[in-house]
RNA sequence: GGAGAGGUGACAGAGUGGCCGAAUGUGCCUGACUCGAAAUCAGGUGUGCCGGCAACGGUACCGAGGGUUCGAAUCCCUCCCUCUCCGCCA
């Protein structure tokens, strides 16, 4: 959430952040609701400390005394009226709160304004689209890609976008995540392994709730959703927590199975590895001063690109505008990686400085060696996502024989050159 | 899942209706002592919200949410969690 000092000082700034992100809330009512709030509190404040100080007379009567009963009765009625006052403020307060949280939180200058995807910046581009596979087909049109990626058997297990991946494939995703993983920690990441479910207050702290709820998969009869990505539970390890200056920058990574309803999105892009219900992701999370996140998103930008480069697969970085920017992010960067047989890119990665917004949300904070406690600021990233890096990766390194190379920095995980489709 | 016990500040641990934002101890910070340190002594040491330029004042917070009462850390209800025993189980 935002830093509601700083909107009463400058509504303008947020007007125009909101309107930047396109998104729709009220400034006006929220501002409005402030200053009722504010003075309900002070109303109900002043007769609260009113009632504390007649109470405290009574403290030092004698009980049962006449005079006594007569302060009893007294206070009878500003006892009611306190309750009342008390009650005004709590309504108010959740209204105030509903509404705060709706606002976006404000992109960094360095954020391309833009309408939609079309104004996304591309940054860069890695590799040489030339280089891939002369023989580069869809992934799913591969021969035997149904013998180790099993849609049908996902299909009647399960449902759509729940696939098996079998024999070579499935040792093969977890050599990409040993990769993934190793790579996170030889570059300062500390690894968890995390709940896949977690409670409602989580899915709030990180923004899940209450606006994606449609987002995931819930488990009515524990109140609890299953995680969409590991930035939640790995986020939330902090939740109402303060930390040391001397802590900062924290930096964790995870891997975790992702789940996604993904509701909507039918019938568009969904063929094979491009989107799935339940997909595996390493991610990258860090909580830092707020002085140096920006720096801090380069840094993360970078190790989840090069993956990528050790990966040998082109990609290319965009700069996202602030229309595609998310609710909570202050400046974002996609990472796409191309599909030389759909002959499309593929987002795999989306690195995000979150500054203050999200921390502020999930109560997170630390202490400066002067001033007073403040809201930390969180990023997270992927490194990376598996199916799609998958999808580009067999699409890239398709041979004539039918086979896929191994990446050389794949194969101590894999243990072989190639990946085969056909059964002998 | 059943039975019992319990959840208090950074930690340990008192407190069973008003004098409790909360004893005491530990830790931490400051000062004294010391060449320095240890030990000792003195003082300080939470967070949110509201008001205030500030000093500061007010208010809330003793697992969470309701309730009783003039007044709740303390009594009642619901929920969550931890521990012990039993059951079940990878």
């Amino acid at each position: 959430m935002i830093d509601i000092q700083l909107l009463r000082e400058n509504p303008e700034r947020f007007r125009k952040a909101i309107s930047l992100k396109k998104f729709d809330c009220n400034l006006d009512l929220v501002l409005d609701l402030d200053e009722r709030r504010r003075t309900q509190i002070g109303e109900f404040e002043s007769m609260r400390a009113k009632q504390k100080a007649a109470n405290q007379e009574m403290a030092a009567m004698q009980k049962g005394s006449p005079e006594f009963l007569e302060k009893v009765q007294e206070l009878k009625k500003l006892s009611a009226e306190v309750k009342e006052l008390e009650a005004a403020c709590k309504d108010l307060e959740a209204m105030w709160l509903e509404q705060v949280l709706s606002i976006p939180n404000v992109p960094d200058a360095s954020v391309p304004i833009g309408k939609d995807e079309s104004d996304n910046q591309v940054l860069s581009t890695w590799g040489n689209l030339e280089d891939c596979s002369s023989h580069a087909k869809p992934h799913y049109d591969i021969d035997g890609f149904g013998n180790r990626i099993d849609f049908p058997r996902g299909v009647k297990v399960t449902g759509a976008g729940f696939p098996f991946y079998v024999g070579p494939m499935a040792r093969f995703v977890r050599a990409l995540l040993q990769f993934f993983l190793e790579e996170a920690r030889q570059a300062g990441y500390t690894e968890v392994l995390a709940p896949l479910v977690v409670n409602e207050a989580s899915a709030m702290a990180t923004g899940q709730l209450p606006d994606k709820e449609g987002q995931m998969y819930v488990i009515p009869t524990e109140g609890l959703y299953m995680i969409p990505t590991a930035e939640v539970p790995v986020t939330n390890f902090f939740r109402d927590e303060i930390l040391e200056e001397s802590q900062l920058p924290i930096r964790r990574c995870g891997y975790t199975p992702c789940f996604r309803r993904e509701a909507g999105s039918w019938g568009k892009d969904v063929r094979g590895l491009n989107r799935l219900h339940q997909f595996d992701k390493v991610e990258l999370v860090k909580w830092v001063h707020p002085e140096k996140s920006f720096e801090e998103l380069e840094s993360l930008r970078k190790d989840a690109e090069r993956l990528l480069q050790k990966l040998g697969l082109p990609y290319r970085v965009l700069l996202m505008c602030t229309k595609d920017i998310g609710f909570p992010h202050a400046k974002q960067y996609d990472l796409e990686v191309w599909a030389a047989g759909q002959e499309r890119w593929l987002e795999v990665s989306s690195c995000s400085n979150f500054t203050d917004f999200q921390a502020r949300r999930a109560n997170i904070r630390f202490r400066p060696k002067e001033g007073k406690v403040t809201p930390v600021h969180t990023l997270n990233g992927s490194g990376l996502a598996i199916p799609r890096t998958l999808a580009a990766l067999l699409e890239n390194n398709l041979q004539e024989d039918g086979t896929v190379l191994v990446p050389e920095v794949l194969r101590p995980w894999f243990g072989e050159e190639r990946l085969v489709f056909n059964d002998a």
